[in-house]
DNA sequence: GTACACTACATGCATACGCATCTAATGCAA
DNA sequence: TTGCATTAGATGCGTATGCATGTAGTGTAC
């Protein structure tokens, strides 16, 4: 091997370790920043309106209907949650109240999830309180 | 209350429309992202390593200490998770044998947490997989 | 029509989380 | 020194999560 390759050899080397380093700090930020975010929003809301932050995501998708209904496997992509977790998540919803399983007549294996007038206006009491801590731990940075 | 007047709320409520719905994207594209690579992560650490990622995350902060060791306080800001969770984390590395928890002398009440060579090498171990995940995740957006 | 693969949602189970609380050590003040 | 507020970490408890699986409805091939 050359001294030419040698030197080539550390040159790249030292390339792929900054991309490496840039990938890492982008994922850190990234981490961090939705840390910070998810923990204030999950703090406030609970404390506030006693909504965790998934529920809160799942009633606005519902309320930004304007239908005011959609099938349940819509909620799963909204709320970055595993199918089972989506499913419990609107039992407790509808638990409090907040949503209402409906029967799905074009396919009956599926349910329709509908948000109730007590959803709607948990949600509208809430968002200012959501806005506020978007607003707040997203301008820092 | 002139027409002016009306004209300027009208108009400062969309300006503040218009900065939610900032808000909200950049809200809905940091958790999008973040579950998309945090997903991503957890899978193929777990599946090829055996490892979840603040598993990973606590190791790679561990290896990086010249003296391979630090408080577990220190680890909590590292993996964003509650003091008791970090707690829990420190006893699954430690069950695994990829920490021990060392006395700290000058504090008595602290701990140190000490990375073992079976630590060192399943972090190296899954560090490559770790790296192609983020620049597979990270660079899609 | 029957059989079979597929899909939508529910649920049992093991695990990880946060909150509140506990214990032990520290440090400061009277 | 004693007393008390504070801090580091561990742990009981209730809850949320994912995975695997179950149940029921759909759609297709024969």
């Amino acid at each position: 091997m050359t001294l030419h390759k040698i030197h080539v050899h550390a040159i790249l080397g030292r390339v792929s370790d900054v991309a490496e380093q840039g990938l890492l700090q982008e994922w850190h930020n990234l981490s961090a920043r939705h840390a910070a975010v998810f923990g204030t929003l999950e703090c406030r809301l609970q404390e506030r309106h006693g909504l965790g932050v998934t529920e809160f995501e799942a009633l606005e998708r519902l309320v930004n209907c304007v239908i005011g209904k959609c099938r349940a496997a819509d909620l799963t992509e909204v709320v970055h949650l595993s199918q089972s977790a989506t499913s419990r998540l609107v039992a407790r919803l509808e638990r409090e109240g907040l949503v209402q399983r409906a029967l799905c007549e074009s396919d009956r294996r599926g349910i329709f999830v509908v948000v109730t007038d007590e959803g709607r206006r948990r949600y509208e009491e809430a968002k200012p309180t959501h806005r506020a801590a978007l607003e707040e731990t997203l301008a820092e940075a």
